[in-house]
DNA sequence: GTCTATAGGGTGATAGAC
DNA sequence: GTCTATCACCCTATAGAC
């Protein structure tokens, strides 16, 4: 046989991840993903009936990436309070984004297209619960948007590179700051936010 | 003469400001551009040298018209205390990127390029002032990165749709809730944010 | 399962006529 | 100042050989 099975797709997304964050999301064509992995451009069409499928498949595999390496994070500190946790989702989360800038771009900046996405939940729903045991607060829904809100705001703009060289670390700190509060100072206000 | 002045630079860019906003920022090509102007692509190349050019002044020119969104909110409550005032930014800004969604992810998604953005200064000065005007602190900087910050990621998650139709306006609230604190209660902690 | 070949479209940019 | 014509490149996607 000429020409034996030599890519799967998992190693296609695996070289999409790569390809995108080392080349840009411009340059993410099935030729050059194709070359990439020693391919030809047709080839790929016999794992994703078309680009859009391919990109779809990407995000929800960034996305898992990036749930699993906040997940993580938090097990590494099993004994953790909740309030430290919370802490610690936030440094993950802008870790990641430093870590992989153009693969967190690239996941934030597309709807979760037409299906429902298993991972984007995942996600969403390590953000909230985290939060929740923090406030002790049991559907926090509108605070949890917020705090996402900040870090995903703070996260664009530092890879825009709209931030000058001032220290951008002390805003970080100081947005974050309103939802470290101790959980009493919240509930106190009684319905009342801080 | 067959061929008279048609266009101007000025009619250029108030035409891509159009086509950005209705057929979204990969319809924006030459071709495209000078068909809605009824005109021909290399005609283009009179006005700006090349494309990037073209997109550079559309960046500022779009960044100025935010500015003047801004500051024509504020000018429209002269009576208005500093809170009321910072609050009013708020709402304009989040109001501003609701009515030309892709004209403000357009102006984020790009870094200021090379050399310094007149209208970028103009609009980051804006925002500090009011907020340095609120909290009664001179350099409020880092504040101002946070509260950039949170309203920026407000709006790019809306716009990207992450949302669901879960009350997304209680968390706007919610989150500028710190930035709205009284001013007395931001200093009397002596430092220590919030 | 991968290949070659190709259809059919797009793009930015330039030369030179008028 | 705008035009026509064109270069040189890129892209997604399909047909059909092996």
């Amino acid at each position: 046989m000429p020409h034996p099975r030599q890519i799967s797709a998992d190693q296609v997304l695996a070289a999409a991840l790569e390809l995108l964050e080392s080349e840009g999301p411009d340059a993410l064509s099935l030729r050059a993903l194709a070359a990439r992995m020693g391919v030809r451009a047709p080839s790929l069409y016999h794992y994703f009936p078309d680009k859009s499928a391919l990109e779809a498949a990407l995000i929800e595999q960034g996305s898992a990436f990036l749930f699993e390496e906040l997940a993580a994070q938090l097990q590494a500190i099993p004994e953790a309070t909740p309030t430290q946790r919370l802490r610690t989702l936030a440094s993950a989360y802008l870790n990641f984004a430093r870590t992989r800038p153009r693969l967190y771009t690239f996941l934030m900046q597309q709807a979760p297209g037409s299906g429902y996405s298993p991972a984007g939940k995942q996600l969403w729903n390590l953000l909230l619960v985290t939060l929740c045991e923090h406030t002790g607060i049991p559907d926090d829904t509108s605070r949890a948007v917020a705090l996402w809100s900040f870090l995903h705001g703070f996260v664009a703009l530092e890879l825009a590179g709209r931030f000058g060289n001032s220290g951008p670390l002390d805003a970080f700190e100081l947005g974050l700051a309103p939802f470290l509060q101790p959980a009493s100072h919240l509930r106190s206000k009684g319905g009342l936010p801080f």
